[in-house]
DNA sequence: TCTGGGGTCCTAGGACCC
DNA sequence: TCTGGGGTCCTAGGACCC
């Protein structure tokens, strides 16, 4: 039988500042994104005074002060560098895990009670080697699905007396139906609020009752996502371990301001700052981009305000990692975007369709690389008898057999053979783009 | 006054082809 | 003159996660 461990650092991002903080030992902390915006962690004793996860701080400045709160701004490098300490420490104990998130993984624990070993005692050993090597404190979920692995974690965390480890394997089928009938259908992983509204209104109400229905039906309305966690609640692994990380797809870097901007410059400002993170990133990864897009958003909070939720993106004659294409690309997308009449909120830059560097591109044509040379020919002298000579094409291909149209096609010789669809971006550029 | 910053996956429906 | 239906691709939008 597959069995799972779910391992998760307790109120992560507050733990960590108190690995160095021996003096913080019992006092409340809270950590806050970033300026400062909201809570995005809370030690125990935080959560004992009732501050909530995303509570806006504005909003409990003056109690903190009063409650003699530790608050702390995010230091996301201290996280990574312990996160990843608590990973290897994890993975000295078993044969391999799946690192979930920053604060969490799932471990491999099939195999073992064929050797004698038992899971719960496991279970304590990974915690104890954390807490002594990394100075983190952990839950310790044990399931024969990832579902339920999450789930015994919730429960690991919520009651004392299972001492931060629990294991599903212990519990009797009455124990384990108890367990799911005392817990709302939104506590489950992959239960969200959407979902929750949808279910309570067809009488779903707690995480027995999502176990208990029926998976088909649930696959019928809501998808097959949903009908996976239903059969994970009833037993079926459905969602196995990820041994290999798929590559990341998108690369994104964006912040909110700290007041609202209107000026073009402030905005330009911003994103050549996120363009360059995004290029960074790029190249110590070994990757290479096709599409380049900004975020552009007005404060959704304010409603007397008109609002602008805006994501454009570009597609690229070929993929890059320079920051100089990115900060071009990203400035175009402003130009298009900004209305000088908004309030803007948040500004980012994103990267899509990484692959790695040196990837073959899927060659999506029918065409022979000379024909495909021909039509390029044929489009180019249209567009730089429209446009003047050396004009660079940033929109996309071809819209289907024999249909080739200008504004969609990508005019860069020698690059046929990485051919791609892109999507539509507009009209051309009527300027002359250095590369 | 002040409300985070990343990501992924699935699906319905439209466009297009034969 | 009549005008079907299945397959595929793409996209926007919706949902979720930490």
């Amino acid at each position: 039988m597959q069995v799972f461990a779910l391992v998760d650092g307790n109120s992560f991002f507050a733990s960590c500042e108190k690995v160095f903080r021996p003096d913080l030992t019992d006092r409340p902390v809270i950590v806050l994104s970033n300026n400062d915006g909201c809570v995005v962690a809370r030690s125990k004793e935080a959560k004992k005074l009732g501050i909530k996860m995303c509570q806006p701080y504005f909003q409990i400045e003056e109690f903190c002060i009063r409650e003699n709160v530790a608050v702390f701004s995010s230091n996301y490098e201290l996280y990574a560098n312990l996160s990843g300490r608590m990973m290897s420490t994890i993975a000295s104990q078993v044969d391999c895990i799946d690192p979930y998130s920053i604060d969490e993984c799932f471990a491999n624990m099939s195999g073992y009670e064929g050797l004698g070993t038992d899971l719960t005692q496991l279970g304590f050993r990974i915690k104890d080697k954390v807490f002594k090597d990394v100075g983190i404190p952990t839950c310790v979920g044990i399931a024969p699905t990832k579902t339920l692995a999450k789930y015994c974690n919730h429960l690991a965390k919520h009651y004392g007396g299972l001492k931060g480890v629990c294991n599903w394997l212990d519990l009797t089928p009455q124990r384990q139906a108890k367990a799911l009938a005392c817990e709302p259908v939104s506590e489950i992983w992959g239960v969200g609020r959407r979902y929750t509204e949808h279910l309570e209104k067809m009488g779903i109400r707690t995480a027995l009752d999502l176990a208990r229905a029926d998976a088909e039906a649930i696959r019928n309305r809501f998808g097959i996502t949903l009908s996976m966690t239903v059969r994970e609640l009833q037993g079926t692994s459905c969602i196995p371990l990820e041994l290999v990380k798929p590559k990341r797809q998108q690369i994104m870097r964006s912040r909110s301001f700290s007041h609202l901007v209107c000026d073009k410059d402030d905005l330009l400002g911003a994103i050549t700052f996120h363009a360059q993170e995004c290029g960074r990133t790029l190249r110590r990864e070994g990757t290479v981009a096709h599409t380049v897009g900004i975020v552009l958003n007005t404060n959704p909070f304010r409603l007397q305000d008109v609002q602008q939720q805006a994501y454009p993106c570009v597609g690229l004659p070929y993929p890059i990692s320079d920051t100089n294409t990115i900060i071009h690309c990203a400035r175009r997308l402003l130009n298009q975007s900004y209305r000088r009449d908004f309030l803007y909120k948040r500004t980012g830059v994103y990267v899509g369709e990484v692959v790695p560097k040196g990837a073959v591109t899927k060659d999506l044509f029918e065409e022979t690389e000379t024909e495909q040379q021909q039509i390029i020919c044929e489009l180019m002298d249209s567009i730089n008898t429209r446009y003047g000579k050396n004009t660079l094409c940033f929109a996309a291909s071809k819209l289907g057999k024999g249909t080739w149209e200008m504004s969609r096609a990508r005019l860069s010789p020698g690059y046929t053979t990485c051919w791609k669809d892109l999507p539509r971006v507009g009209p051309l550029l009527e300027e002359t783009v250095p590369f």
